[in-house]
DNA sequence: GCTCAAGAGTGAGCACCGCTCTTGATTCTT
DNA sequence: AAGAATCAAGAGCGGTGCTCACTCTTGAGC
């Protein structure tokens, strides 16, 4: 049994040093073109050496991708642990909108990076805007006919998820990943609703598809609101959406 | 000015059969291997024909994708409105649930064309499960650590979104697109935010890696209520999550 | 009916890609 | 000093999108 971490030889020294540059190229071309543009022969040309010496470092591809995934995550948790580590602890609705600022930073700031991790499917395909949003929207658009047809019936108050999801979501609680989380099943499925509110919205602005959005920063504003009043009980009595609707 | 749909000549009518086979056989290859992997070289093989004869009909492989997801966007929006309208008008929950689980059924149905519409990053690349949800899942065990810290302090009920971001959604409806919309900001701000909670847990349950999810029908369900909630009055009396919430 | 331009399909070729394998040089270990 | 491991290079395979010159066919206008 070696001790590991002895003075590095020569060799070991200038292969972690290779792989780290590997990694800052591969960081750089994905920032600039994507992850679908992120070619290993590219990035061996930028290293000065022949595409082939670089599986010496790299098993593939998708290995690569995988490292740069896995260091978007830390990145984007210490961001957003440290932007929420800053604020007072005892303000619950500042440590809320601290994290989801935080979150939407990260993401507006590095599109490609954000786009590995919570995205999926093609290259780095941007739909045109001609028929594509339109139809997209249509749903949308369906959404807000049955909303008008709601409000006609002055039936816009919070309807209580049924008890049977609450009840079938209770049932994750006992997944080892929540052993030390001792909310109930009610308050776990409203953080998951909040989470992907959050998720969602970030997400929709990131990649812009959403349809007319004049000032995205506050409607990414109000969709943190909603998400939050999901958890969080306000600190002063407010004249806000929620409340409105409940005096109506 | 000719008469545009006259008898189509032999010419028109091979052309127009051709390009049909075209988008048959790359919506064949989009459902088994996903939108990274289609190749206008492996469509034309598959119709037997050389690959730069498929130039004659398609301008490039981007111009084959955006038809894929034209294409897309109509299905989805059939299959939603069909599920919408099989339900009583009157029924507004009924409704909804419709226009969700049509949308999760589409989507879990064809996850690619799914991802084409509604997704963003790398080909079809799949991370692992080792360290990546462990990092990935840090900020959401954040959230769920602030959502105890609330229930500790008997905190748990709705917030109102601020009176600024209701304004500033307000302005949003002078858009030419919500023209026929007549609900006020503060119903659009809660119909986007429901539309952005659907489409995010649709989403999660598509690509997930969400953590361990057990049961993932009986959570979208859970989503489904809350982001209705954002929308809808319930019909009766209810004991589920925000009564308890609110009765606290 | 003939002509002739437009259309459809071919095949070669360019520049790129991921990835493998052999070969020779360098370094580390024993 | 000898042997083992590592590294970089180069050639090469099969694949990609896309272009271009080239035939052959077709159909519309005179």
């Amino acid at each position: 049994m070696a001790i590991t971490d002895q003075p590095l030889g020569k060799r070991a020294r200038q292969r972690a040093q290779t792989e780290a540059e590997i990694l800052r190229v591969a960081r750089e071309h994905l920032a600039i073109e994507g992850a679908a543009a992120l070619s290993l022969r590219a990035i061996a040309r930028d290293l000065g050496m022949v595409s082939s010496g670089l599986y010496r470092y790299v098993d593939s591809r998708d290995d690569l991708l995988t490292r740069l995934i896995v260091d978007s995550y830390r990145s984007l948790a210490a961001a957003v642990q440290a932007a929420h580590d800053a604020v007072d602890p005892t303000d619950l609705d500042g440590r809320w909108v601290a994290i989801g600022l935080a979150l939407r930073r990260w993401a507006l700031d590095r599109p490609h990076d954000f786009a590995l991790i919570y995205g999926s499917p093609v290259p780095d395909y941007e739909a045109p805007d001609e028929s594509t949003v339109e139809a997209g929207t249509q749903v949308l658009a369906l959404l807000l006919r049955l909303v008008q047809d709601a409000a006609d019936q002055h039936r816009l108050v919070l309807l209580a998820p049924s008890p049977e999801a609450a009840r079938a979501v209770g049932a994750m609680l006992d997944d080892p990943f929540f052993a030390e989380v001792t909310i109930g099943a009610t308050m776990l499925a409203r953080s998951l609703s909040a989470w992907t509110l959050l998720l969602g919205a970030v997400t929709s602005e990131v990649f812009l598809q959403l349809g007319p959005v004049p000032d995205a920063a506050a409607l990414f504003g109000l969709q943190l609101d909603v998400a939050g009043s999901l958890i969080l009980l306000p600190a002063q009595p407010s004249t806000g959406l929620s409340t409105a609707v409940f005096t109506a």
